[in-house]
DNA sequence: TTGCAAATGAAAATTGTTTCTATTTATTAC
DNA sequence: GTAATAAATAGAAACAATTTTCATTTGCAA
């Protein structure tokens, strides 16, 4: 793995440095995606001086690479995730706990089709959040309002 | 139209000020999308000591109204316009004019399914937004990135 | 017209992200 | 292996967009 990382940092002319195969890694584990202080959190762990500036340059340096993709949420933060040719999905958030849920669904084609036959426009990116409440929380069923 | 927006302000127990009544005619004007900025910049050729915050105020009061809608561009920024449709949609945003088209299209049916049965949550709004190239900026085909 | 809650301006705070600079480190050529 | 050097880093400071705070002003219901 380590290997592969390596040899993905060559191709971009990057150097191989502890902090980038744990950034690599730590994205690779994660199904979902993370924001720069999600991943900043997680490699502290290991790096005790790791500065925020750091995983943002990498992060950032790594999307221009095309070997992690970014996603912009409704909440106007940066996210990132390793770039796998699995399926894209999107994300259930709870109002109420904030517990986050993967969904194996994505409208993207149909929405491709439509923008390109309908408005006959170019999609490039595409934002979805689903806000709700969870199992657990639906049935506290407190008074969560939505926002 | 002065008495409609007063009426519109109404329904949300605001008071109907000079500011909202400019603020609204500015947005009805326009038929793509403002950041607060841009309508701050408009305002003040009126009011010579408006600030900003109050804009910033006005915009998320009117649309947490519904009265104008709200996107996120990649540049995560906010940006608001005002609301022509009365059918739920989802937006299409041109990252390089910012022109918004409306899409009458909604996969909600489809996300709450999943929701129920998969995750056993409940669905309480979604957010979807596309971003791409119009049919004008597509032609041009400039050098513009998805950013 | 008056009283009061709502709206406002100005300044300051906050948040997420980026830049700057001195120091450290990975790589390359020997 | 080792030295030279260009890239990577930490830490501090800067930044930009947005939000909060609070004292003052204003719309409007009584």
């Amino acid at each position: 793995m380590e290997l592969y990382f390596h040899s993905l940092l060559k191709g971009l002319n990057l150097k191989t440095t502890p902090r980038r195969i744990a950034l690599l890694e730590i994205l690779d584990d994660e199904q979902g995606y993370l924001s720069p202080e999600d991943v900043w959190m997680r490699m502290k762990r290991k790096f005790r001086s790791l500065g925020l500036p750091t995983v943002y340059r990498n992060l950032e340096e790594l999307h221009e690479g095309n070997i992690i993709s970014r996603v912009i949420h409704p909440d106007r933060k940066l996210y990132y995730y390793f770039c796998r040719n699995e399926e894209h999905h999107h994300h259930f958030v709870c109002v109420s706990c904030r517990r986050v849920e993967d969904l194996n669904f994505c409208a993207g084609r149909e929405m491709e089709k439509l923008v390109v036959e309908g408005i006959r426009g170019r999609v490039l990116s595409h934002i979805l959040q689903i806000n709700g409440l969870c199992s657990e929380c639906v049935l506290k069923e407190g008074a969560v309002s939505d926002e």
